[in-house]
DNA sequence: GTCTATACTTTGATAGAC
DNA sequence: GTCTATCAAAGTATAGAC
């Protein structure tokens, strides 16, 4: 019962699109949960379900980003970056029931066909998390190419183990996927090296 | 119009569940794009849409397991059967309008946290597909525990990528993970070789 | 087995008092 | 800005004639 109705309404919208996805959710449960009255949600969102949704998308994609960037920095290295996230996602997995992994992958899977504003803003949240990986591995010396490359490779594997996680209530593919992620930025940070030494 | 009417239900269904979803999908726009009458629904399916749903679920996962080992079956090694695999999928993905992606993908997640019979029906099909993959491995002569965790590298990638591609309406992200995933297997090879003649 | 009609619930959205 | 009452439409499910 923290923030003003607005931000009660944003942070529970995006708790259950996290967990039940956009159709699964319905505005009555938002309102219930958020312990605002039903008129606040069209006062502060007068364009309803989707202007409320493209909100919560890319807020949550910033705060993720903000999350990520914090595991990041305190990690010693870029390699043992990659690895702290997946552990830390497997970690908050478990802690939630399997229920909490990516913010926006179920929405986007939903809306991807059917609502092109809520495409959009998953899209432009995914290609921000893109960027955003990229330029610490452009920062670590590697090229641009191959920064983005490693970063789309390293978002995959996380999004993909995320699917695999929920539906198996096991946190194996975050594992594998966090090893492989973490052994393909170093094997390419030793290529970077190979190449400046000839 | 082929086949029986119980067989246009679960076809008609399994693609609605793959573009928009599980909750997503109506039964009356089921029964309409299927030309059945609605009572035929109930009776060929008496558990409702939780009994439609899991039946779709393990249907178009046992016959995207048969697409796929088509795909290894008509390639020259596995290596390039991985490829062929990332390299079809994006073709499907742009001659659909990025609509057909994973069959199961998207119910995964909206059912994960809330629907126990349909999440425990996604988890099998994962565990089909990773056996299967795994398997081809295996026969290739990687070890058990190796060719396992390819089979969820890979498998976790193919998913990744098709949540970022739907998003982005692009395949780079099934261009770039097919790559990687394609040398991912080759270096498990190569590895094994290595070790053997040592 | 096929098909129509309908019951009941929940959905997103709106109106208007306060 | 807050809150309640209500709408029309869509959701799942059922009953019963044929």
């Amino acid at each position: 019962m923290v923030g003003n109705t607005k931000e009660r309404i944003l942070d529970t919208t995006a708790e259950l699109f996290r967990r039940y996805g956009y159709t699964g959710t319905g505005l009555k449960q938002i309102v219930a949960d958020a312990n605002a009255p039903f008129g606040s949600l069209y006062h502060h969102f007068p364009g309803g379900k989707q202007q409320l949704g493209t909100e919560v998308i890319r807020r949550s994609g910033g705060m993720y980003f903000e999350l990520v960037a914090g595991v990041f920095d305190a990690a010693p290295d870029i390699v043992a970056g990659v690895h702290d996230c997946f552990a830390g996602a497997a970690e908050v997995l478990r802690a939630t029931d399997y229920a909490d992994a990516c913010p926006i992958a179920t929405v986007a899977l939903e809306v991807a066909s059917t609502n092109e504003p809520l495409r959009e803003a998953t899209a432009e949240v995914f290609e921000s998390w893109i960027r955003g990986a990229a330029a610490r591995f452009g920062a670590a010396g590697v090229d641009d190419r191959t920064a983005r490359a490693l970063a789309i490779s390293v978002i995959t594997m996380l999004e993909g183990a995320f699917v695999l996680c929920r539906a198996s209530r096991t946190t194996e593919a975050l594992d594998i996927a966090g090893e492989a992620a973490a052994d393909a930025v170093k094997a390419a940070l030793r290529n970077m090296k190979e190449r400046a030494s000839t």
